[in-house]
DNA sequence: CTTGTATTATAACTGTAACTGATGTTACAA
DNA sequence: TTGTAACATCAGTTACAGTTATAATACAAG
């Protein structure tokens, strides 16, 4: 039994006619006739008298009609809430995104989405590292945005940003009035790093390793926010993202200085699951990422 | 949509497996896969996430798995209703008859039918003739039962039987000695009959006519009681159904006296619907009435 | 009671769509 | 990594709802 088939029926019995309820449902009256005809076998029960004319409907032709009318309701509550449903989870786009990403750059491309999908509604949660590969995979997050991505069996990456690394040191600091270093400059400062288990360690550690530097290791924390912070108070020095460190050093509680012909990049990723079907929300807002130029990062 | 389809899918959502679900609905796996596809294709949503095992149902998974729960459990529930339905209609032979055929004669076939059909029911329905005809003609009856019937367009006509007519007088009335009757002996009485828009009116003007009989009408009324309640209160005399007299006869309240060589008959008929479609336990109850030899019929 | 008209039933045919079986792909665990 | 169980895909078949054309029927008007 169709939806269309039950309509049909109802129609019938409500017009108290097959030709009419036929050209209601835009089928021949034959195709009317036999359907009821199928339908009285099927129910072993007479539906429709058709012996006066107007045709009447036997009592159990009444009920058949009520069941016919409730389905026939049901299914449109259900479209009804499907397409609610669907405007809510198609309308937004979760993102998951470690914390360097950074407000105002997340802020810049809200306000872009939000001016080319009026509709659309932009959900940014900022997580640790494996969090964010967590809600990808449990599919909390349509898209994450990682640094040094690591694509996997579940996890797709996307390329997105080279972000440069400059050295980073207080205002105070003896190399602090320099417009540029060396690799060798840093040789025995003391240094403030990342925590061993964590992908940007692991890079600025070859980098150092590649240029013969031995620092001294001081402190290590597993984000920037209080690596910039032990910087700042002189702890040391440290080799930290460009972009990152932009509001500390324009309110000069930082300096961030480029060390000469060996750029050191952050690389930062989108990543989604495997085989994932982007709703057109989400497409727009990756194409948006995507086409994005990486203008404003790089050199402070 | 069918049902078994609404099945299929509740069933897959709930077991969390294609092919369990397939299972369950006796349809290949191929079958089940290629439902859902189409399902989401047609609403254009996704409604199970295979990329995890088992599969997980979707938002819009879960709105569609309850509408087919909804939906079966209405189809359901209407087929238990429909079921009580025939059970009663078809359960119940609706019979309108005359008030002349008599409750002991209705007594005794119902007692016969009974015991043929023990769940079967018998509802009989005494009405004036022409809303016998209605009756059945609403359908509201299966079976009429009359006198004098009459074929029309739309009412099909079974001979039922034949009823001898005999002169009824009171037990203290000239007459009343005789065994038998000729027809000149009614020259001249007083004379109860029916109203002149009754058949059996007619007909017995016409055997009266026929045999050159006049008589002084006294009285009339349109139905059998009232006349035998007047003829036997001495008012006159009367032709009336042998059987419908046989209770005050044996009271010795009437004498009924046969006409020699003459018989009158009334006939009973069956009446239905043209094309009726009989269910069995009317069917039953038709053939019970036809079978029924005339055996107690006629003289008393 | 017949005739005409509007309606429903029947018959023969046809195209679509759902199913099967075989084979390819994928998720997950050993 | 590899094996296995599960899901997806493909091609071929079948069944069924729909079509047109025509017959049968209900009812009304002459």
């Amino acid at each position: 039994m169709t939806y269309e088939s039950l309509k049909l029926f109802k129609d019938i019995a409500q017009a108290r006619s097959f030709s009419r309820g036929a050209a209601m449902n835009s089928v021949s009256q034959s195709a009317a006739s036999q359907h009821v005809q199928d339908l009285e076998k099927w129910l072993g029960t007479q539906l429709l008298d058709r012996a006066t004319r107007p045709l009447a409907v036997t009592p159990a032709g009444q009920l058949y009609a009520d069941f016919c009318r409730d389905v026939l309701r049901r299914k449109e509550e259900f479209e009804v809430t499907l397409d609610r449903l669907k405007q809510q989870v198609e309308g937004t786009v979760r993102v998951a995104s470690i914390y360097s990403i950074g407000l105002s750059e997340m802020a810049q491309l809200e306000e872009e989405f939000s001016k080319r999908q009026p509709q659309a509604q932009l959900s940014v949660e900022y997580l640790r590292p494996e969090k964010v590969y967590a809600a990808v995979l449990a599919d909390e997050a349509d898209l994450g945005l990682v640094s040094y991505p690591e694509p996997s069996r579940e996890i797709t990456v996307i390329p997105w940003r080279q972000e440069e690394m400059l050295v980073a040191t207080a205002p105070d600091h003896p190399l602090a009035r320099r417009s540029q270093l060396i690799p060798r400059d840093l040789n025995g400062l003391e240094f403030i790093g990342f925590d061993e288990d964590l992908p940007i360690r692991r890079e600025v550690d070859r980098f150092l390793k590649e240029k013969g530097i031995e620092v001294t290791r001081t402190l290590h924390f597993d984000n920037l926010q209080m690596i910039k912070e032990a910087v700042a108070h002189g702890a040391g020095v440290s080799i930290l993202p460009a972009r990152i460190m932009r509001d500390e050093v324009m309110q000069g509680r930082l300096v961030a200085i480029p060390i000469a012909a060996s750029k050191l990049f952050r690389p930062l990723g989108i990543i989604h699951r495997k085989k994932k079907r982007f709703h057109s929300v989400a497409q727009a807002f990756l194409e948006l990422l995507q086409e994005k130029p990486s203008a404003d990062f790089g050199v402070v």
